[in-house]
DNA sequence: CTGAAAGCGCTAACAT
DNA sequence: ATGTTAGCGCTTTCAG
């Protein structure tokens, strides 16, 4: 049923002149190659019959796609989105087009979507969806393809990435704590395969020692997932146990909330009782309540840069600066507060 | 720098065989064409040397991308990730691979990214951008690529979509408050070019009457987009002009979000002196001050759903079922209570 | 059951 | 400045 398309040789025919002639006009590398007169009537020939190039026909010939995979852990975590839309914004600016995947946070989800992004031979992959070690990334690594990971990094310096300074980060929010006179601060942890979680959990135990409080060890709780029912459950168990603590550092805001939940469950109030921290300032944690403290990270700005570095590295530009790592900045409100008098 | 893929003939040369007979067993409907013994040698050599059919070559020769266009009015807008998900998820599962775009709810990319998609040879389309009058849309109608509607319709019947029953929705809402003893209920609206936020409107006018209240016009206010400052905005010109009511139904959550901000900076209690109800049960409206009662739908069931759909239209299913409507389901939470005694 | 041949629509070397 | 030729990797008649 499909229409045929119009197609280089039916205007070439019209015109009576070789496809190859309209091929180089439109082509803006050898538009010049045509006489100014000529490439006059084939445009107006192209544009009079709708030509359209077919791109199976130019990727076949040129093994170039236009294409850009873009792998993301949930596209339902709020810290995704911005990062998506930084990166097709500028992507497509560039003539590029997106397609998306999904891995579910599933490395197994992960491998078959990097396989099937390497059959649809994407131009390059700006990859969210990094463990710490990563064996898909690992064997792709100086391959064919080029790669850029965003948020999110690996077990290798070298590996190409917009990342923001998590151990930068955490210290202002340890100093803002310690500034406000706590001094028995928990952390609840992320998962520690995923390098955010993990480095934050580090800059967590050096930033208490820089500010002369021993990180205890009871008062660290990891997650298995950045999800609020595991923030939930790690500040559960916390109170559980009756640990004495007047604040607690999550790694990242979801686990925050579900800290939040934790605390009200057990009639806590926040932050009277207990100073609740996030990372990220995702949408909507200023209308929680308490509005949360938290870390700001440009995720959109980064989805762009990541698309930059990546189309810069896919044009051959191989001086390409490395990665780049953002400064993050503390956004205060209520969920923080001083200690109260007696809890010191 | 590229090494060179294995190619088909590659494989052939191997077994000596033709390259036809290696594409017959690759392809199911081809495969039962050669005999067993062979086709056994021609999968191990396949395995052997890696062997992955060039996508381009295949759809150049077939018309056929395996690829599905989705199309997103504002990606950063919590109600579309788990469509989105739904649908690659879906889409995945049936071998097809997802392009997006984000039209950033302007009608000029909206057509920009329709006319790239169409480029791209795109099987189908999954829209979510629609505006009730839709011309880029309409232009398509009968086309040669297979559209589906979702959230959001135009104004056309016929057209396939998967969508809520907003009059049914609007109809809980509203009588969930006049239950609660409003009388005096205001409507912040959403932009009327938006299907959703046009039914939204009538089905309030309509709900109202049907409950015996009289729908008063110096209680619409018209918002030029679902935004949250659209919202405030709204429901701050109520308020200044020095309207009375004592519920707002606002036409989606990101709305209602805004009445609530401006309800606290006119120092109005939430739901004490006025209630407030917003549409979609966003995640985390729970967690906001007050929680919001609203309406739910099954966002990543709706993306599911549509690109179902979508497959079977693409695979050629003629008499695929139309359209569907999911019915709403009401979430009630605090921030809708009782009229004040002295407010009735 | 397998081979031969043609061609999808385009680009790029090479010729003129 | 334009035309010629070949071929990217695959599917698909048509023969045998």
């Amino acid at each position: 049923m499909k229409r045929t398309r119009v197609t280089l040789r039916d205007v070439a025919r019209r015109l009576d002149v070789h496809p190859s002639t309209v091929s180089r006009v439109l082509n803006p590398r050898t538009r010049s190659m045509v006489a100014d007169a000529m490439a006059e009537r084939v445009m107006e020939a192209v544009e009079d019959m709708g030509y359209r190039p077919n791109p199976f026909a130019y990727s076949l010939k040129t093994n170039r796609s236009f294409i850009v995979g873009v792998l993301i852990p949930d596209i339902t975590d709020p810290l995704f989105p911005p990062i998506i839309q930084g990166a097709e914004r500028t992507l497509a600016g560039a003539g590029y087009t997106t397609i998306l995947a999904d891995t579910d946070n599933d490395p197994e989800r992960q491998r078959v979507n990097f396989e099937i992004m390497r059959e649809r031979q994407v131009d390059g992959l700006i990859i969210a969806t990094a463990r710490f070690e990563d064996p898909v990334i690992a064997e792709h690594r100086g391959g064919d393809i080029p790669m850029i990971l965003v948020i999110r990094t690996i077990n290798d310096p070298a590996m190409p990435c917009v990342i923001n300074d998590d151990a930068y980060g955490i210290g202002l929010i340890v100093s803002h704590l310690a500034a406000l006179g706590h001094r028995r601060v928990a952390h609840v942890a992320g998962p520690q395969d995923v390098s955010t979680a993990r480095v934050r959990h580090r800059a967590f135990e050096d930033a208490m020692r820089k500010a002369g409080l021993e990180p205890d060890p009871s008062l660290i709780q990891f997650c298995c997932s950045f999800a609020e029912e595991e923030g939930r459950g790690a500040a559960s168990d916390l109170l559980e146990r009756g640990e004495t603590f007047t604040a607690i550092v999550a790694a990242n805001d979801l686990l925050a909330i579900g800290c939040l939940d934790a605390l009200a469950l057990f009639g806590k109030r926040c932050p009277e009782d207990v100073s609740v921290t996030g990372y990220n300032d995702m949408p909507f944690v200023d209308k929680i309540q308490p509005p949360l403290t938290t870390m700001r990270i440009p995720h959109d700005e980064m989805g762009a840069m990541a698309a930059r570095l990546l189309l810069k590295r896919i044009e051959g530009d191989a001086t390409a600066e490395g990665s780049i790592s953002i400064r993050p900045e503390l956004v205060v409100r209520a969920s923080t507060g001083p200690v109260a008098a007696g809890k010191k």
